[in-house]
DNA sequence: CTCTGACATGTCGAGAGTGGAAGGTCAAGG
DNA sequence: CCTTGACCTTCCACTCTCGACATGTCAGAG
């Protein structure tokens, strides 16, 4: 049900329409909670149907701009004060840490070996996002830093780890 | 798709039902790959149908043994070393600290030390489960550990960006 | 002998997420 | 004038996940 809280969340900070929408969620949420054409467009169907949202205009090309209501901004409100975040993760890297026993030492190696590499690229990615990204002063650059500064922290957590492990599995005599 | 291979993988390491691989879902699994009874059922009847599996067994009250084929298990290396994980990720709580703009501070603030205390909460729980456990020799147990121990850093972790992140927001000149 | 609790498998429907196809408008450049 | 590319919405078919429900067996306690 996070979904519908993301559009809400977007359209609190300013109106836009479901192809604006697209593009925030594609640059800003893409690392936090991706959607897809058809998932935003339906959903503010929805949403609108449910009186959370209005159409505050129509432009050219069917362009429908979505505007939040009073009704939607409590609903948003009561989200993030009231309600606890779901917390199921699920981390196929991880999964498959479980089953690198079926591996030879030497392949378990390399996966972890990879997979530092992942984190430290991915590391750098985010360092070259909060160096591009023009931060201005609204709500979502202000707790969007926030955010980015969250992928810093695990995608170094991420590295230090896999290095670790590696040496674990390294250090056990090749017994195999 | 993860489910079939999360299965295959429980199964490279003994035989079992699909009562007893729930268990497996349940305590091993729970934090990295939560699945529920009429999924694996329906995995395990898929797999064996698609000559992954095959019955080894059949014991009282209809209980089917599992067991991996060589074709499973050609499936399961395969997956491990060929193809790299899907590393989508929803974080509800991260996706919430977007929107945390549209709450005063002291809400703000609020949400940030809920999250530390959770974190933190969750770190001992971890702890708790590594004293616990009893930890084998077996490859389950082995890399069981290292994936704890991501656990167990990424708790951490947890804690202290919500800590930061709360005295960032705190910092601000009262002035919304 | 009967009750209870652990053992054990299965079906169903609703909702979330994925990927792609289809259809149409408008502005600007060649 | 005509093509291209950006703009913009809608629909569909599929898989995955969740939670509840249905059905039944077996062992041990009282």
């Amino acid at each position: 049900m996070s979904l519908r809280h993301a559009v809400l969340g977007l359209l609190a900070d300013r109106t836009a329409s479901g192809y604006d929408l697209m593009k925030l969620f594609d640059s800003s949420l893409a690392n936090v909670w991706p959607a897809t054409q058809s998932q935003v467009y339906g959903e503010l169907g929805k949403l609108a149907g449910a009186g959370l949202l209005e159409v505050a205009a129509e432009g050219p090309r069917g362009r429908k701009e979505y505007a939040i209501t009073e009704s939607g901004l409590a609903e948003l409100r009561s989200w993030l004060i009231d309600t606890r975040p779901d917390r199921t993760r699920r981390s196929e890297t991880l999964l498959r840490v479980f089953f690198l026993g079926v591996l030879s030492r030497v392949e378990a190696i390399t996966y972890l070996s990879l997979e530092a590499d992942r984190a430290a690229a991915e590391h750098e990615e985010l360092e070259g996002l909060e160096a591009s990204v023009d931060w201005g002063d609204d709500q979502i650059s202000v707790y969007g830093r926030l955010a980015l500064a969250y992928g810093l922290r695990l995608t170094a957590m991420q590295q230090e780890w896999a290095e670790w492990a590696r040496g674990q599995v390294a250090a056990r005599l090749p017994a195999d």
